[in-house]
DNA sequence: GCCATATCTTGACACTGTCAAGTTTAACGT
DNA sequence: ACGTTAAACTTGACAGTGTCAAGATATGGC
């Protein structure tokens, strides 16, 4: 299929970029925003540079203006990722109860509805090759997923073994059913709907509210 | 880098090949091994069916006589990275003493050791496109690796809430943690070496021994 | 108004997977 | 022993990929 070809059928209507070929706006925005949807149409592995220029109405060659190569494009939509997967597991945190354990629950409703929702996202990621500490805003991005699920295991005591033994074991856990989930792998393959966290959650016992703990 | 011109530089003398262009002699394992080399060394990323048979010493379309395409000689590699996966499991699982926190210990620590060795084979083996369902030799590979994940749990109780619940739990676990660890996402990247199942594992109780349970 | 510069296009390159067609080798029935 | 058939492998082609170089065009500062 010929992609080059059709260069100028773009989905939206071009009203940043007024009639000339060249400026069309907010390029880098527009990127990102396709590069995500045929990322959840296509998966992970049908996203291309051209498909993505294609997409937006720009030519192949224009995203290099934009970003490094095809891996800064790539994370730049995976620190995109990483935002709306934080806002869901704020959303899911609170929606649940005042209490320590559904607050924890709701954050890992969260965290599963992401890796449902935005399976290729949430593939793209955790994936090698995407490394976190390398770029600005994906080290931002993830810090702050993984301050949300800090600030939840706080209200729990710390374990007598490790003080971020809460936190690994809780991220771990979440983490790995996700993934298993996700990729259907050495799992039984009906759906099962039970969560490991109901069996845990009981052994972690609140904190003290020892201050104002509203947060 | 222009690969195919040099298309007779295998890495091992053609002892199967008899002074022929044809008739590698068991090309299909060959092309296999080839792709595991390549894939602890480049990684994921760098792994083209081009290489692999230029690595082997055949012409670039040789493998299609073997697999129906790329995807389906992952699969293949994927089948052997399960065997060695297993095979890590079970290893740690023979080290530890008979008693169950140690047996299950010792699965884990192979579990750890194969995603810290094979990188890239870990995250083949558990990446999308890569079905375990629809091929014979994956599914039964990796039926294997989870099957003695199944039998190590089944030294414990099981859980009130849900008979597969350990299994689940485990195995969330242990992978998400060795996810996390691999990629070094999310987690204090200085090395904590912490492992969450120490926290954990004191929560299971043995399962009474009212039969032989020697295996 | 002019010019530097950012923005985008066109064209090329090497590499990729996959298909079609040809060539050599091995196997097998007679 | 020999000729036919099928398997194993090669060569060549194709569209698609990321990336670079060079050219065209519009924007914004002077």
């Amino acid at each position: 299929m010929k992609l080059d070809t059709v260069k100028f059928k773009r989905d939206t209507p071009p009203m940043t970029r007024q009639n000339s070929p060249h400026h069309h706006g907010d390029l880098r925005a527009a990127l990102i925003a396709a590069g995500i949807k045929i990322l959840e149409s296509d998966g992970i592995a049908g996203l291309s540079l051209r498909k993505i220029a294609a997409r937006v109405g720009v030519s192949h060659a224009a995203p290099a203006h934009h970003f490094k190569g095809k891996n800064a494009l790539l994370v730049a939509i995976a620190a995109q990722g990483f935002r709306t997967f934080t806002a869901l597991m704020r959303a899911g945190r609170e929606n649940a109860s005042p209490d320590p354990h559904d607050q924890l629950a709701g954050l890992c409703r969260g965290y599963l509805e992401f890796a449902e929702k935005h399976e290729a996202l949430f593939e793209l990621i955790f994936s090698t090759g995407i490394k976190a500490h390398a770029d600005d805003e994906l080290r931002e991005t993830s810090t702050q997923a993984y301050q949300l699920l800090e600030d939840t295991c706080a209200l729990f005591e710390p374990s007598p073994h490790h003080e971020k033994s809460n936190e690994i074991m809780i991220w771990s856990l979440v983490h790995g059913y996700a993934t298993l989930r996700v990729y259907n792998k050495l799992m039984s393959p009906d759906g099962e709907t039970v969560l490991p966290f109901e069996f845990i959650l009981p052994h972690l016992t609140p904190r003290e509210p020892h201050a104002a703990d509203k947060n």
